[in-house]
DNA sequence: GCCGATTTGTCCGTATGTATC
DNA sequence: CGATACATACGGACAAATCGG
């Protein structure tokens, strides 16, 4: 349990604001009386309150006092933030789910597939490609490739459950970046075989590459996603100078 | 110039790992070894690191080296990341660009307003209604509403500019914090009115509620962009604990 | 409009723990 | 196992912004 003392914090403040101990518009204590309440140096509580600042939930100006700025909003869709598996994702929102395996072949990168996906061409990789049902509807159409190097042993069995678990807990791999991108684009032949698309033309497509501990790329991800069944959420704060 | 001291370190190593001084998959020298460079202490560097980190720069692990992962790509789209302006944006990628008010009036929230703003009833708002055209072609319509009492003197020729220059720099506003939340829908009579969408039946769609230094929501942006001229990025990191 | 008290922003130097190699 | 390097925390200092009288 490494539970640091200022994550602590950070956690105990964002339990309070979000069950209005400390409500909208308020102000929390001074940086110098949370140091009495939780018995450590400034620098500490300074380190929380800065993480619930980049997390949307207080504001911050020198000289100033620490403003609550967190209002309870309603349930959504399918948040898409951090690196959340679709498991998790919809787990977290109480959907039933499924998991069709469409494809699974080992292939290698050709020049199309590199300049694509960020592998080397000639990199041996799992092409995997799921039909995710969200309440019994096909929804999400996910394309992924894996280093075989990183992700051996991979199977139909795997690809169904989740790849992740497989990753992290049997191949003890540490999943570390992931830079992605989200764009919107018309929906292609197999898009439309796979998926209940009803009236949409267009998809939600957010592509990503990820790293490991090691700084190696080991996957691709293209997650497709039917519109209506997508939202993204994010808190942006001015840096005008100071970043973090 | 309230440059600090972390943040030129900061600079200095985004730069030099930005124009391959420190390449791709190479480690940055240790942090012991960065205070010597920039004749400072430990933690003033390892700050500096940890802006690097997040966003999507370097890597670190506990007892092992930084290492870069950081690869130039190619030009984006229409990147939204941060807190950008229209204009901003369309002068970064190159576009030539117009803007068309096609509404502006005062209106007062009632609870169909109140509900998709975060305004409270009652409150005088601007109700102004754009079209942006990029190269030539209408492709984003967005609608704000702003607080009288904090835009006093908004009129049209100011939106056909830009609202956030005159926030900013005439009346001395200072944008703090914007919680947005990207969704696509289908494209409504008022946006095929405005917008060239072609053969596109939906619509991306940004929305957003942007709060000034004293905690006050200001504003409630919502800018509908045509598939094809949208583009998000972004970098997430596994924080199994350690936050930030 | 000035001044002093308060509060946050940054930085230093040090110490201890823990993961990696 | 030891050497190296990062992670967290402490305590103190001064600067800069805000706020109230």
């Amino acid at each position: 349990m490494p539970e640091t003392k200022f994550d602590k914090i950070y956690y105990d403040l964002k339990n309070k604001i979000e069950t209005q101990e400390y409500t909208f518009n308020s102000y929390l204590p001074s940086e110098r009386d949370l140091t009495k309440i939780y018995g450590c140096v400034r620098s500490t509580v300074h380190r929380a309150i800065k993480i619930l600042i980049e997390r949307g939930y207080v504001q911050m100006r020198q000289g100033s006092r620490i403003r609550v700025i967190y209002e309870p909003v309603e349930r959504n869709v399918f948040k898409i933030g951090g690196i959340e598996s679709f498991k998790e994702a919809a787990a977290r929102n109480g959907f039933t789910y499924d998991t069709k395996v469409v494809r699974l072949e080992e292939v290698e990168a050709d020049e199309e597939i590199s300049e694509r996906t960020g592998f080397k061409i000639g990199d041996k990789l799992y092409d995997v490609r799921r039909v995710r049902c969200i309440d019994g509807k096909a929804l999400i159409f996910d394309k992924n490739y894996f280093l075989v190097s990183a992700a051996r042993g991979l199977n139909e069995e795997i690809a169904k459950k989740s790849i992740y678990d497989y990753l992290e807990n049997e191949l003890k791999m540490k999943i570390m970046t992931s830079k992605r991108k989200m764009t919107a684009e018309f929906a292609t032949s197999e898009d439309k075989n796979y998926l209940e698309l009803d009236d949409y033309n267009c998809l939600v497509i957010i592509s990503g590459r990820v790293f490991n501990s090691e700084g190696i790329q080991f996957e691709y991800t293209e997650s497709r996603h039917r519109p209506d069944y997508f939202c993204f959420e994010d808190t942006a704060i001015r840096h005008d100078k100071k970043l973090l």
